[in-house]
DNA sequence: CATAAGTGGACAGCATCTGTCCGCTTCCTC
DNA sequence: GAGGAAGCGGACAGATGCTGTCCACTTATG
């Protein structure tokens, strides 16, 4: 995702390093991942442990951690709005609103670190790709009800809301052997409950 | 809750003291709060803050961090258990059915933190407490599942893990300004998915 | 090969948590 | 009341872990 590669070396400046670019593309994804399963707050070192590079060299990628968390989820909006394009190319407005409906719900399961404190973050850009995959979002779900497929008694950001619904299995009894199979029933009964009659 | 009312006087020993008595419950409320919004990390300092105490008296109410949490969890399954056996009380089966459901459910949404971890703590009470609760809810859910009210291709180990999905409302995107809400949703569309016909 | 870009990780400074200890307060008994 | 034990609060030391910097070293490039 996101892979920066330069222009061609202008003049003698010498062109980005390779070295520099793979290490660019191990932090970004080593912080995806430590976002996923420590949160918000997880540490520079963690990060770098998981990168399997240096802290300097996390700090003088990303000096602010606005940076760091913006590029996260700049790479996460990235591949979420690719999934809603394709949802709004199927035929099948039910099979769209699906599709998207589940990697909505799995992304949102694997990040619920990356809640609320991040809204306002970002800056423009970001702000511009939430936008993007809000706007594309609306079109899926609206369209998946004027097929008469999806419940009509939800507002679409209703709808959308459900899909944060599955982030935790924790559960206060103790069972929770497969989280994946976890969410996959959730999706199931969810999408079942939405589905019209 | 739990509240522990010791003997009378014995022989020349003093009875517990009534401020220790008060102190005991304030710790435990607030570590249920503070377990519920900071997780199982929460540190004793934290927690002491929360009751209005020192620390001193949170360290020598429970010594090890195990007892706290055994103490916090089984607080929340006596209320369950309470719960429970008013859902087998119901002549309507699905009443009693979403009726427990929805505690479970809201009850693991507040204490999201409480997971795994303490599955295998919190001693042999605990353990009966926790076996006594799961006991009635598989009577509850089978019993509506007898009644035709209840979908029977989940398993009632499935049904009961669904309790755990609207624990998190955290979203990639940017809304959650009614948690409260999120969950009504959830759980309004998870009942639907679930119910028969 | 020369050189600059890039790197790793030691380190100081800071924040926070744990667990203890002891002078003081509160409650109970007589 | 008065005496004494039980309980309390919170300062404090020690441990841990995080941030952010800095510089000797490595590596890609021309």
């Amino acid at each position: 995702m996101n892979t920066e590669r330069s222009a061609a070396p202008q003049g003698t400046a010498m062109a980005v390093r390779v070295d520099a670019q793979r290490n660019a593309a191990r932090v970004l994804a080593a912080a995806r991942r430590a976002v996923a399963s420590a949160g918000l707050d997880v540490s520079y070192h963690e990060i770098a442990r998981e990168a399997g590079v240096g802290v300097g060299t996390v700090y003088r990628r990303y000096p602010e951690r606005d940076q760091l968390m913006a590029a996260v989820l700049s790479d996460i909006l990235t591949e979420l709005i690719d999934t809603a394009h394709q949802a709004l190319d199927c035929d099948d407005a039910w099979e769209g609103f699906s599709l998207l409906f589940t990697s909505l719900a799995l992304r949102t399961a694997q990040n619920a670190g990356l809640s609320g404190s991040l809204d306002q973050h970002g800056g423009p850009a970001v702000a511009e790709q939430r936008h993007e995959l809000l706007d594309l979002t609306r079109r899926v779900i609206e369209r998946a009800q004027d097929q008469g497929r999806l419940r009509r008694d939800l507002a679409w950001q209703e709808v959308l809301r459900l899909t944060g619904a599955p982030a935790v299995q924790g559960c206060v009894l103790g069972l929770e052997p497969d989280p994946a199979h976890g969410h996959h029933l959730v999706l199931t009964v969810l999408l079942d409950g939405l589905q019209t009659g």
